[in-house]
Formats: structure tokens, sequence, C-alpha cells
DNA sequence: GGCACGCATGAACCTGGGTTTAGAGACCGG
DNA sequence: CCGGTCTCTAAACCCAGGTTCATGCGTGCC
């Protein structure tokens, strides 16, 4: 079971398919942000589509008491925007956990270049089918899954992710607070085999 | 906030859309099952997508342990298919909760179709966006919110879902047992105000 | 260097949900 | 009409995670 924190290679792929007429349509253009950096606000109006170049980034739910929830993480090459396809009411803002390098578009130029070009439409068909079945599989994880077994699976799939990630991070996306989160290390790393498949 | 059960006007725009080229490659082939029967089971190599045309499906997703948890509910009308658009290695099944009448399209067909035909095209991409945005909302509500919020704000959002729910099934979308559940009801109607805006 | 701040950890206590067991009511088939 | 099954509710107990308070450690700023 993945939890939505694997890379692949439809992203890149995307941002590739995007590079030429971008940078034809002088739209190209590379900025550099700082850890810790806001790349956009939640509830900005600006529908621009995000390309991460290199980086890491979080994109994170502010609740109306204030807490943060970890949405995801896009690691070195990803693409996201403010506004998933429609507006959705929630919305969620995006930080940079290390100085990162990405380029924003548009979104009616990425639309046009997907119905124009064939060779983003392609990338952008597989990049889609791709954020659908990771949402799917987060969906799962978060439905059907405790906190522990949530770390585990992390632990498994992307150990090299997590290694990037502050601790508080890491429990927001995993659903915990940092101190549950810093007991289910305890737990883990003591080797406990615990009994719980699926707790609360 | 809404949890992802209000139903919209996109799938039955896309059932629509969908039945009069089906009918001409004669495929429309309404079949009716009683409550209780299962559209697929979990893991169904079958691509197929199914339209709903009326009754209520729960889809459900089942732990290894054996637990279910209700991925979501179909009701009246509305599309889905035991693959999200790739193949995740989260599989779940379809039952019916009432006696439905649906039809059963190849995948292959209804992509064939989005891509010849204008008017599917335009309502697929409508109905694509819903469904990225409702996902998004369950994401949401599972991450940051306690279940008594959730069920809270399904409370406000879908009353009229609610009554035609089973409890157990309500429990299980919400992401608890059903005597929690339960007791979880008791608080509510008891009025009393639960001070935990998001607890575990 | 030294101070402050943030982050991770630790301990003590509280609470909501899981689990088990049990019982009341609805529905269905014989 | 009766007995079986299923659903919902109830009560008692356990446990994982939340909360609060406190400590140690790293980083950055002066």
């Amino acid at each position: 079971m993945n939890l939505g924190l694997e890379t692949g290679t439809a992203a890149p792929a995307l941002i590739a398919a995007l590079q030429a007429p971008a940078q034809a349509a002088r739209l190209w253009a590379v900025r550099s942000l700082p850890k810790g950096a806001a790349c956009f606000a939640p509830g900005d109006g600006s529908a621009d589509v995000v390309l991460l170049l290199s980086g890491l980034v979080k994109l994170v739910y502010t609740t109306e008491s204030g807490e943060d929830w970890v949405k995801s993480f896009i690691l070195d090459q990803g693409i996201f925007s403010g506004r998933g396809a429609s507006d959705s009411a929630e919305s969620y803002g995006a930080t940079c956990l290390e100085p990162c390098r990405l380029v924003r578009l548009p979104r009616a130029f990425v639309e046009a270049e997907v119905k124009s070009d064939p060779q983003v439409q392609a990338a952008y068909g597989k990049f889609s089918a791709w954020v659908l079945a990771r949402k799917q599989a987060r969906e799962a994880a978060l439905l059907t899954m405790s906190p522990e077994a949530r770390y585990r699976a992390l632990l498994t799939d992307a150990p090299q992710a997590l290694a990037r990630l502050p601790q508080g991070d890491i429990a927001r996306f995993i659903g915990i607070t940092p101190i549950a989160f810093s007991r289910i290390k305890r737990r883990v790393q003591s080797g406990s085999i615990s009994p719980s498949a699926r707790l609360a």
C-alpha cells in the first residue's frame, strides 16, 4: 500500500513537454525561492500552475482553528496548483521546505497547450491518471489505516523522502500531532509489534 | 465543508451524453439489481464503467483483516468503475443498498467516445473536474476533521442522503465503528457542544 | 561567544474511539 | 405465529492519541 508520496515519472514528463511551448511563449521564467518561502497562500486567487524543477514543497490545509495539516509533499520535480481543476472550498497553501526552483504558468496557457499539442496532451493524460491514483491511495490510507500503520507504510515505501522531512510535517501528513508521532517512532523502533491493525 | 456526498449534475449530464452513442453501438443494456447485490467484487479485473440510473450503491474497501470501509456512496445517478483511470493497488467492491438500475459499458468504448464526440468530451471534462473536487474534499475531511465533525458536516450538507443509508455504512464512511457512531449521534442529539474541534 | 527561538522528546493526565458483551426492536421465512 | 437474523443501542473496560508542562538540542542572530 503506498500512501501518495512516491514520485513517479508522470510529472517530470509533463514538465519536459511543457518547457518548449512555454519558452516559445516567453513564459518560462525560472524563479528561486528560499527555504520557508510561501509559493502561494491558502485561498490565493491565482489559478497559476506551478512546475517545481527542484526542491521540496509542502501543501497544507489550514483549519479555522489554525491547525496545519499536510495535504501532500512535492519532491524534486512535480506540478501543483492552488485549485484542483475546479474551485473547491477547501483551499491550501504551499511552502518551500528546501530552496526551490520553479516556474509559474497561467492555467489558461497550460489548458490551451493540452488541447493543441498532442505531446503535452499525452503527458497530461498520464499525469492526471497518476494524480487520481495517488489521491485514491491517500484516501484509502486515511480511511482504512491507523496512524501507526501509515507511518510503517511510509517507512517501507518512501524512506528517502522521510529523511528529508521535518518530523512535525510528517506527523501532520500522517494525521497526528508531532508528540504522538514521536511516541509512534519510539514504539516502532523498539520493535514492538503493535497488535492494532487499525485503531483510533 | 462538504465531504464528498453531494450529487451534483455532472454525472447525470455525462450519462445523458453517453446514452445515444451507446444505444447506437447496441451497448445500452439496462440491468436491474436487487438490494444487497454486488455490482462488482474488489479486485474485479473488469474495467467496465458503470452508469447508475437509479438506486443507491456503496463502494467499499476491504482490508486484509476483513474490515469494510466505505469509500463513497453513489445516489440515484452516478458513474463509477472498479479502477480509477489507472490501475491502483487499492481496489474496492460495489454493493447495491437499494434496488438499482444500471448500464455497464466497456472502458474502451467510453474512452473512444470521449475522444470522438465533443458532446461527450465536454461532459466528461466536467465530470472529471467534479470527481477531483470531491476527492479533494474527502481527503481534507479525513485529514483535518474529527469523526464527530464529519458527522455534523454530513448532517448539514446531506441530511436526505443520511436518511437513506444504514447506520453501519454511515459509520464506515465517516471512518469509525457503528458503536462509536451511535455514541456520537447521542452526543449530537443531546445538544452537547463538544469542545473537540478535531480530536482523535 | 552567548542568547533566543524552534524543533524534537519525555512524562503525566484526559478523552474519544475500539472492543466485548448484552439486549431491544425490525424484518423475513417457515 | 413463531423463531432466526440483522440492525441499532447500551454499558463497561482498554488503549492510542490529544493536551499540557517541561527539558534538551540544534540553528541562527546579535
